[in-house]
DNA sequence: ACAAGGTGGATGCACTAGGTCTATATTTGA
DNA sequence: TCAAATATAGACCTAGTGCATCCACCTTGT
């Protein structure tokens, strides 16, 4: 029954998970921050090289934290970096395939509800009943958000199109 | 163009949301914890009166931290507190129909991926264009958890069906 | 009356989100 | 060639939060 179950588990793992809820979700300003970011580039002329600053100013974001996130962008590969003076970033990538999942993991962590669905060493894993309710809901998320693209977020109210009309 | 857009918003409201991050979505220790009290509960025969010792017990929960949990189950009406000695608690309801919705809202908080979804104060949500997305997301996953009965999570693996066997 | 339970609140601790700052390396324009 | 502008890397700070413990009190069955 239950319990016996549940207590030879624990028998057998007398040490607890160690405290890291380091890889919960979090969609927090950071992640709000990245979009808007890559929307702002992408709704620039192609390769367009644009400052950090220029984009914290004009989404209204706090400039030295925006240079962290871009710094993090550019390492996942969503942007390309520009050193020195007159540098700035562009996207690495076509914005209709860089996807909100990839911005989320690039500034966050790897997409993960609880963490016992990350590191599979949950000493109850085997007996849990609710690991797959999760699991599948973790799933549900991840898919939808990797079919949304910094594309076609930036390109809603036609944001992408006025401006390259007004260029062209 | 997109800069004069924000800008004026941006204009038309100096200050800033207040740093109020109080609402996120976390599914931590607590739903966790809840979610396997409600499960163990669910197994025991009908009304059975169950102390939040023998539970944080036998599901391998901190006693103290048990009981505040209990409380807001107690609280939030899906379970029923038998004060006194010899108290306990037991389901309020049928296990069936207690989603796992319910029990995140009631040990955390209303389900909410991102600040500006819930608080619909956000400056920007006007001319936002990543609040939508946000919103499907949210609202794909409530109809998901809300669809997830503990009923169902207490009943894998036959763990109800077999400690009934026993006690008939 | 008393022990076994729940109630409510105070408290503590570690960690993180969010943000700031400084120093350094790299590039461009004058 | 030099100065200004930029990215990079890191230390640092602060308030808030997750997780938990403990205590004083109230209820109730025996």
């Amino acid at each position: 029954m239950q319990q016996s179950t549940v207590n030879s588990v624990r028998a057998a793992t007398a040490v607890r998970a160690t405290t890291d809820r380091s890889s919960l979700m979090n969609i927090g300003r950071k992640v709000d921050y990245a979009v808007r970011a890559l929307s702002y580039l992408a709704a620039q002329p192609q390769r367009w090289v644009v400052g950090s600053k220029e984009i914290a100013a004009r989404q209204d974001i706090p400039t030295h934290y925006m240079s962290k996130i871009m710094k993090d962008l550019a390492t996942a590969g969503l942007v390309r970096s520009h050193v020195g003076c007159k540098g700035g970033f562009s996207l690495a990538r076509p914005a209709e395939s860089i996807s909100v999942k990839e911005v989320y993991e690039a500034v966050e962590k790897p997409l993960s509800l609880m963490e016992c669905l990350e590191d599979r060493c949950c000493p109850y894993d085997s007996v849990c009943t609710q690991i797959s309710v999760w699991e599948r809901a973790q799933m549900l998320l991840a898919e939808y958000l990797a079919g949304i693209s910094i594309g076609s977020i930036a390109d809603r109210e036609g944001l992408k199109g006025r401006l390259n009309g007004l260029h062209s």
